[in-house]
DNA sequence: TGGTTAGATGAAGAAAGCTTCAGGTTAGGA
DNA sequence: TCCTAACCTGAAGCTTTCTTCATCTAACCA
């Protein structure tokens, strides 16, 4: 089993004809069914494969290796949701602290939950060595949307917006895998994306007061 | 590569001399350097005994398979975080929210960075199939503790308690794994501690106060 | 229609790790 | 001191999975 191959996440060889793309759309597909249906520990190229209908020649003809497969689809999920994330953030610039705070949750919320299959079904190759580059690369890049938006807030912020943008996407992260780690994730969305909001709305009020307000 | 064993968590024998409970000490001691050196992708029941010190015959003497192993460190862990976190809930039964706040968010970092070696090591670990049935364990058991804490408050809650408890949870855990996944967490302890501090804070007087505040 | 390239196949090679077990060593009580 | 139970050892068996490659088929174009 040798895991340590270059990281390469390209495609050895890109699809050029439409029988090929299907075929490399059908492996991404069958890479996340397989995941939901027997979890990262069980999923084997061979079954991904099968899953797809191709061969395993067919999936080592467009992925260097199983991790490449892998990383190739967290990358594709992540993105979007880092892509939404700086949409939201860039439409919002010059609001006030109360709509951004919703409009970030509302952005985050609705990417991940848009296909809550592929986000729970890559949960777990988050945390895999290969997927956690990933995941902080793609982390940054959200961080940076946020702190940007921030900065053009009606009601000037008095502490580091890195320390605050640091916070909201932790709280969110935090909430969205408590999310995805319940047995039913769409059941408990909508309470939770309004709590979250809320949370944000305070805690960005209280990040434009004065730094310590006075206790009653 | 047989993985589907049954899920014993127990060891098949209990040590009984001393100088099997220092083997025992020794793998689990091991077994979270090995995790730290070369992540729990590499890690090999063999390579575990060898910095131990013993033979892999005497790891599978004390552990039914590597998935127990590392269940066992997973289990020890959290363990320790979780009856903190209900000290720290009980002892503040009867105090203000912002007592609660603080209180709360302190037991808990204190206890993850206590050791913080062992968090991060174990942060890989706990999102594997056997670890997320320990996390979700050790998690109801920390929500149990904060929804009966927070009945106590002096400021009455108009919101769910449960609901409320969930979010701080979410938040905790979230900072916590920001914290774990940066390079050096001890340098980011204290600005995230103070921060996630206000922000439970201000979260809880907003939970106390009637459920929509007008908007100026 | 024929030639060329893209695409697909799947048996088999190779590697690696988990786990066992037969046999040797140590500790502690009678 | 001797005996027994606890403890330790590590080479080897067994599985499993990754990955390759020689070969075949389909698509495109001149």
């Amino acid at each position: 089993m040798p895991r340590s191959s270059p990281a390469l996440l390209e495609p050895r060889k890109w699809p050029v004809q439409a029988r090929s793309t299907a075929s490399v759309d059908a492996i991404l597909e069958a890479t996340i069914q397989v995941l939901l249906s027997v979890g990262k520990e069980r999923l084997t190229t061979t079954r991904v494969a099968q899953r797809a209908g191709v061969s395993v020649g067919t999936l080592y003809q467009y992925f260097p290796n199983k991790s490449a497969l892998l990383q190739s689809v967290l990358q594709r999920h992540l993105s979007r949701v880092a892509a939404a994330l700086e949409e939201a953030c860039i439409q919002q610039r010059g609001s006030s602290l109360q709509s951004m705070a919703a409009a970030l949750i509302n952005a985050f919320l609705d990417a991940k939950m848009q296909d809550i299959k592929t986000s729970v079904a890559l949960y777990a190759v988050s945390s895999d060595v290969d997927g956690a580059k990933i995941v902080r690369h793609t982390s940054k890049r959200a961080h940076k949307a946020i702190v940007e938006m921030l900065a053009t807030a009606r009601e000037p912020l008095r502490k580091d917006p890195q320390l605050v943008a640091t916070l909201l996407q932790s709280v969110m992260t935090g909430v969205s895998r408590r999310l995805l780690e319940s047995p039913a994730p769409e059941k408990h969305v909508e309470p939770l994306r309004h709590e979250l909001i809320v949370l944000a709305t305070v805690y960005l009020e209280a990040a434009a007061k004065p730094p310590h307000p006075p206790a009653p």
